[in-house]
DNA sequence: TTCCCGCGGATTTTT
DNA sequence: TCCGCGGGAA
């Protein structure tokens, strides 16, 4: 047998032979974390035997679990089965569903996402008559959050935290927001981690039996978990006391979602002394001259243990390279050649590059630019796939039927099956049944017109397809002839526009994806299948065959990395962002910042724009700090930060006069002025911010 | 019930 | 600039 065992250095080594106890191991950005825990998962089950059905590995996304469990097999040389892996969110899912009745909980109940949130809300405030006092649901939404990720239940605000009389009707409508969430037998986000604290802190058997089951836990990414995460992990591994932890606190970038860095510096320690302590900090990534470009941004945090990576890969030329782009179409632009340029160059191909933003709508600029010139890319991010409306009118079909008591998913179905609209819902509510069965009540009593009264046929004649197939058909199946009966994807087909085929095909899309866990998990329910949708992330979907460049957030790059690193629109206000502005935020975004920086294997691009776009007028930007606080000589070669000579000698194209050559510039922002040389025509003098040129080099 | 128009707000980051 | 929502009219 080849022993997969000696490919690791010593600390490594160490890290996946102590099994037994509570372990810390604080590793830096690249020091091959994610390989210790896939080879101390193989080790446990292949020279200790420890079945893995009692092993719980938590990891940031579902794709990261997938591919644990995918590098374990290849270690151990056959597949595994049972082990529990996947987000927290995903785990405690599961558990819920097993524990669903202690809670007072239907197994089948389905997760809502944000927007489902939101609407449940505004219905909340509508109930209670709160609708103008309380604020936007959005607003309200992230305060509910925030409580349930402080483990605060709506009672206990009501009765210790809320002293003013809005933070009662706030509290009042927190309860609201509960109750229309049990009735719709639905739980958000929040309450699958709240739920699971709350299903070990009242029922003492249930802990005892999943601390006896989970013998051996590891959790990655652990400086990014937040309250009822801890308390899960703490509580569940309390007895065994083989809890594995792994992070980087210079990683922390989730502050504002409840994580709290401390559970990994001190909770951790002073719940667990007896706990073993191994630091990586060889990194294995990058070249040295980006690890101290990364460094030069993390050292000025405020708060926060002084470390440094150190590695002994040798820099790729030129490890460091940066441009000041006029706007942000040139920005864009820069990029798009620079990938050619080094894919053409430096025999390098799509993928090896990735394009990062702070926030998600800096890709529009990029999906243009590389569309026009051809460029394959792939979007993670930004509008979820199953945030889309179609997919979420075709989900709601498939939920309504699992579970009618689930009202939001009949709104969505009645919504484009038309005959049913407000004023129909309100009469059948009326006597405060709910919608389903109130119009089941006006049908009854042939209350309902005509095209109401063909809706609700249609509706009842899905149930009763679904009811008598359900058994005999696989899902995908029944899912497809659901869709065809109900006639939704003709109700998009019929359209004709481009965008209604759109829908169709991401309709198809939802299908395919359907058969693909069919076919991971064979006899896949709905309901099961509908929890996976919704735990469902673009970084999931993603496709790494695929030869494309990648585009996304910095925070979705996390885990990830690059041979070419593009972090683009560093600029005040952009990143850093204008909301975070306080000296704790501005630490999460210099820590982001690190994130982004030490993704790069090679070589590390920093793009800023002057002027950009912003709410569709002009401003002018100030380069990032960040930006500035790299040395100059990181750059040897790139041209100044600043100046306003860069345009000079640059070739441009007018739409009427051809090619020209920039004389002079006069001016900065948006009053600059340049005069160009055109063969055709002369010298002319523009305004750069009318002129219709573009820049060609 | 549905369609169309006008207004206001949006952009932080995600499970 | 773009999107979603609410109001009003057909």
């Amino acid at each position: 047998m080849v022993d997969w065992l000696e490919d690791l250095n010593q600390e490594q080594k160490e890290a996946v032979f102590q099994t037994d106890g509570p372990l810390l191991i604080l590793a830096g950005a690249g020091s091959g974390k994610t390989r210790v825990i896939a080879y101390r998962i193989a080790y446990l089950i292949q020279r200790r035997g420890v079945p893995p059905n009692s092993i719980l590995a938590v990891t940031f996304t579902n794709k990261a679990a997938g591919e644990m469990k995918q590098r374990v097999e290849s270690l151990i040389g056959k597949s595994i089965t049972g082990m529990w892996i996947g987000t927290f969110h995903s785990v405690c899912a599961r558990i819920l569903r097993i524990e669903a009745e202690k809670l007072n909980l239907k197994p089948n109940f389905l997760i809502m996402d944000e927007n489902d949130s939101e609407h449940l809300i505004k219905e909340a405030q509508k109930a209670l008559d709160l609708r103008t006092t309380l604020g936007k649901p959005a607003g309200l939404r992230e305060r509910i959050s925030s409580l349930k990720n402080n483990l605060i239940s709506p009672q206990e605000y009501l009765s210790s935290m809320a002293s003013s009389q809005s933070e009662r009707s706030f509290a009042l409508l927190y309860e609201k927001y509960q109750e229309l969430l049990r009735v719709n037998n639905a739980l958000d986000f929040d309450d699958l981690l709240f739920f699971t604290v709350q299903l070990f802190r009242i029922d003492p058997l249930t802990l005892e039996k999943f601390q006896g089951h989970f013998k051996y836990v590891m959790v990655d990414e652990f400086q990014d978990i937040n309250s009822p995460q801890y308390e899960i992990v703490k509580l569940v591994s309390w007895k065994s006391r083989n809890l594995c932890a792994v992070g980087d606190d210079y990683q922390a970038i989730y502050s504002w979602r409840g994580a709290d860095v401390r559970y990994l510096l001190e909770n951790f320690e002073r719940d667990f002394p007896e706990a073993k302590i191994i630091r990586m900090e060889r990194n294995y990534r990058s070249g040295p001259a980006i690890l101290d470009a990364a460094n030069e941004v993390i050292s000025r945090i405020t708060r926060g243990k002084e470390k440094r990576l150190w590695s002994t890969k040798p820099d790729q030329h030129p490890p460091l390279v940066r441009y000041q782009a006029q706007d942000q179409i040139d920005e864009a632009r820069f990029v798009a050649k620079e990938i050619e340029r080094v894919c053409l160059e430096e025999g390098r191909t799509w993928k090896d590059f990735a394009v990062l933003y702070r926030t998600n709508s800096q890709s529009r600029v990029f999906e243009e630019v590389f569309m026009s010139r051809r460029i394959p890319f792939q979007v993670v991010g930004g509008l979820r796939f199953y945030e889309r409306r179609e997919v979420k009118d075709a989900v709601s079909l498939l939920a309504f039927l699992v579970n009618p008591l689930s009202e939001a998913h009949l709104r969505r179905i009645l919504s484009w099956i038309g005959g049913i609209g407000p004023s129909t819902m309100e009469k059948a509510t009326e006597s405060g049944l709910p919608l389903w069965e109130g119009l089941l009540q006006l049908e009854e009593l042939g209350g309902l017109k005509k095209p109401a009264h063909q809706a609700l046929q249609k509706i009842l004649s899905l149930i009763e397809y679904f009811r008598n197939e359900k058994e005999k058909q696989g899902l995908t199946e029944l899912f497809r002839n659901l869709l065809e009966r109900s006639g939704y994807l003709e109700f998009w087909q019929s359209q004709g526009t481009l965008e209604a085929q759109n829908r169709v095909e991401n309709v198809k899309e939802l299908l395919n994806l359907s058969r693909q866990l069919e076919e991971e998990y064979p006899g896949l329910s709905s309901e099961e299948f509908l929890s996976h949708l919704s735990l469902y992330t673009d970084l999931d979907a993603l496709d790494e065959e695929k030869d494309a460049v990648l585009l996304m957030t910095v925070h979705s790059a996390k885990g990830l990395e690059f041979p070419f690193v593009f972090l683009t629109g560093l600029e005040e206000g952009v990143f850093p962002h204008w909301r975070s502005a306080s000296p704790t935020e501005l630490d999460e975004e210099r820590r982001l910042c690190y994130v982004a920086i030490t993704r790069a294997q090679n070589r590390v691009y920093f793009t800023w724009a002057r002027n950009r776009l912003y709410f569709g007028n002009w401003v002018q930007s100030e380069v990032s700090r960040f930006l500035r606080e790299i040395p100059e000589e990181f750059f040897p070669g790139s041209p100044p930060i600043s100046g306003e000579e860069y345009l000079e000698g640059k070739r441009v194209l007018h739409s009427a006069w051809g090619e020209g050559v920039v004389k002079e510039v006069e001016g900065s922002g948006e009053d600059t002025i340049i005069e160009v040389f055109f063969p055709t025509v002369g010298r002319k003098r523009l305004i750069l911010k009318y002129a219709p040129i573009t820049i060609l080099d």
